[in-house]
DNA sequence: GTCTATAAAGGGATAGAC
DNA sequence: GTCTATCCCTTTATAGAC
């Protein structure tokens, strides 16, 4: 009843969005895929018409899986100093546990053509942005909501990056890899900027 | 007298790097970089024994190329608050004026296996994080410097790193990409944090 | 929906002339 | 030090059998 068509095609994704998040685009081939997911390669052509309809495609879902996170992390009613602790904490639980997602991500901020990052802005991080603008401003009115998101996010995921080559950096402890700790420490970092 | 051969290769990793740090190593042939500059691609093995050779030899030259700014961003004798807003300004100013280090950097910490990433963090960066530990001790006594030092290096460099899709996010206006602007936003934020 | 076979192009790398 | 010519392999993608 073409229902194992569907099925198939979001398996494939499924197998190939670790691919091209650790190899990036140029770095994973057809083949390589095909034998990931264990077919041939020309069956691939099958389910797309193209590597790069495949590939956005894989981008599609890797990012859609997120997308209820992104508008369920301002839900609950509480102080700005409350939600900002959530969403602080959310965000790296987020990151350090989807590393596809946010490997992807990095590569397509990098990578992604004038287009690509439109479409990636508008569809699935313009409500999430538009949210935590709000949530700056409720906390730090007279800062720019823009520029403090930005910061933010910074924070949050920068540690996640470097912590391929942390471990061989001066000071490092393996508690440093704790998202708990590390949400604790930006929040506390942050922390001075609530105006209570 | 042999000094053509070691200008030469300086010159093509002076055209190869920006290739690599903006296509990836997977997405750059020998034949693009040896059409960039100027030669066949077989005359590129008199150069270099192998392409990983070439890539390896592009970022020891990008790399190297700012070992004095590393070392000498922490010389001057002033505040602690002082020096933090001066390291905070001439690392925006890096990322800002050098995107092809930039990119290099966050394509090696992605992508470079144990081997490299160690190197890179032994011959590149363990002075130059060294310092900023110490900083960070200096003006905030109680935090964990580690964490601290990465803080610091995540706010500068993710303004740089979503440059390119945040003009199409919510709240964007063209001052964003000023470093000037994005520095003293930084520098205000952790301000609260200097025990005066 | 998957297979084999294959086309057409591009990849890294080498040999040997100049 | 650069060239042409070439080797051998991989790549994307298609055609057509099952």
């Amino acid at each position: 009843m073409g229902k194992n068509k569907q099925k198939t095609k979001a398996e494939i994704l499924t197998i190939t969005i670790p691919l091209f998040a650790n190899e990036g685009y140029a770095g994973v081939s057809m083949r390589q895929i095909a034998k990931a997911v264990g077919i041939k390669a020309a069956s691939l052509y099958h389910h797309f018409p193209d590597k790069q309809t495949l590939y956005i495609e894989a981008l599609a879902q890797a990012f859609g899986k997120h997308a209820d996170f992104m508008n369920e992390a301002f839900t609950l009613q509480a102080t700005p100093e409350q939600r900002l602790r959530q969403l602080i904490h959310k965000l790296c639980i987020l990151v350090t546990e989807d590393a596809d997602f946010s490997r992807l991500m990095q590569r397509e901020i990098m990578d992604g053509d004038e287009k690509r990052l439109k479409l990636l802005a508008d569809q699935v991080f313009s409500d999430f942005f538009h949210d935590m603008n709000r949530l700056c401003r409720s906390f730090a009115p007279d800062r720019d909501p823009h520029l403090m998101t930005v910061s933010i996010l910074g924070l949050v995921i920068y540690h996640y990056q470097i912590a391929p080559i942390r471990c061989f950096l001066p000071g490092f402890q393996a508690s440093h890899n704790d998202p708990d700790i590390i949400g604790q420490h930006i929040f506390t970092l942050l922390k001075n900027e609530i105006e209570l």
